[in-house]
DNA sequence: ATTCCCAAAATTGTATACAATAAATGCAAA
DNA sequence: TTTGCATTTATTGTATACAATTTTGGGAAT
């Protein structure tokens, strides 16, 4: 009998390449601006520049890397703008997830959210600072799941990504870490089927997040004022 | 002196295939579930499998096409989940757009929108329906780019581009044009600055948008009940 | 030293060649 | 006919080769 393989699993090179960028940008060991040279990478992953090529235009069209014709790739470099954009964009979406995930949830999925803000709390009382990033971006993504809808879920994914890059360019350092409550608030609101409730929360938690950043003024003509 | 050239225009081959093939579903010119083969769009399109293929690659990604490893690529046909999906995700973006556009709008944009209305009230008198639909798409992407927010634009592209396909797979013949009221309506109330009266309309609209389709029942283990 | 310009190196864009996999065909056996 | 299998054909995955572009580096003139 054939090894059992999980339906995810990369049956192409080109994948593998996608997904270890990807995840890299994730969580925070690809810093943004960081260039991407072909060569560099067929070397690192020992292919050829082909299936490089391939992964970097899929990432370009997440927006995770910039990819300048005859230029080359980076990892992506959000604005100040786009890091507005992102935020309006994460609440329009992750409101309508907890709305819909209010909806469903039952006893057995609150149970688990509340295993998940245990090892949030764990992490963080032990000062385990990346496991504790990644244990409260992967909360948001568990609801994205819970919510059933697919093409939302996809879409946080996408945002939460361009989010870490945004993170390691604008996080003001020694204050981020005061949001346990917020998402311990809102599996309280979700097990209430508080759709309404939830959303508002979420959309200050939201809030709260990108407060929380330094985002440099826009100096977008700052050439032309000079004359 | 070289020629001007728009900032947009391609300038890599596999872009320019990309944008080919977009448009051709964006507009109903591709179907879903088209077949599509390295050599006939290297053909079509006078370049090599090299650029077909990426193309195809970054289309993967905005699921505007499916490709399978080994299997080649086609156009994407979603189901009725997908479809529920993606108009759901359509509701929370569109819904956060509108609420943007109502703080930011002025008269003149107003009156642009309004522009807008009579040109698709005189597709529509005039029995033109390719053109009344482009001109209907057209009107939520102008919301998009009203919001100022270009994040939620490109989501809206992509979903709008994959209703393309769910239009082509479940509307309902003949019943497809009494929206122009609910555009109207729209516009009067951001006219009025008043965003969740304009939220609530969206919502109404796309939900009626869906309620026009004839979705099939899933049947996701038809032959396993059969046993 | 500074600026300008040209040549060399490096990097990316594109096409082609080869390998691997899947689809199609044909033929023999039942 | 239908089924099963082997072979051939077609199609996709990957690597390499070549062309075009950009970047770099080093004089020569000022």
């Amino acid at each position: 009998m054939k090894p059992q393989r999980a339906a995810d699993t990369p049956e192409t090179l080109d994948q593998t390449v996608y997904e270890a960028i990807f995840n890299a940008v994730m969580h925070g060991r690809l810093k943004p601006g960081t260039r991407l040279q072909e060569a560099s990478l067929c070397e690192q992953f020992g292919v050829s520049r082909t299936v490089v090529r391939q992964a970097l235009r899929r990432l370009s069209e997440l927006r995770i890397v910039d990819v300048v014709p005859n230029k080359g790739a980076a990892v992506a470099t959000p604005g100040p703008k786009e890091t507005r954009d992102v935020f309006a964009a994460r609440r329009a979406i992750e409101g309508a997830i907890v709305r819909e995930v209010a909806r469903q949830i039952d006893h057995g999925d609150v149970a688990k959210l509340r295993q998940r803000l245990q090892a949030e709390h764990a992490a963080l009382h032990d000062g385990d600072h990346p496991r504790w990033v990644a244990l409260a971006g992967g909360f948001h993504l568990a609801l994205a799941e819970l919510s059933g809808n697919q093409v939302l879920q996809r879409m946080l994914t996408e945002l939460m990504t361009r989010c870490s890059l945004i993170v390691a360019l604008y996080e003001a350092p020694g204050e981020a870490s005061c949001e346990h409550d917020e998402h311990s608030r809102l599996v309280d609101l979700l097990a209430l089927r508080d759709g309404n409730g939830a959303s508002a929360e979420m959309e200050r938690h939201l809030l709260a997040l990108e407060g929380r950043l330094r985002l440099p003024e826009e100096r977008p003509d700052a050439l032309r004022r000079a004359f």
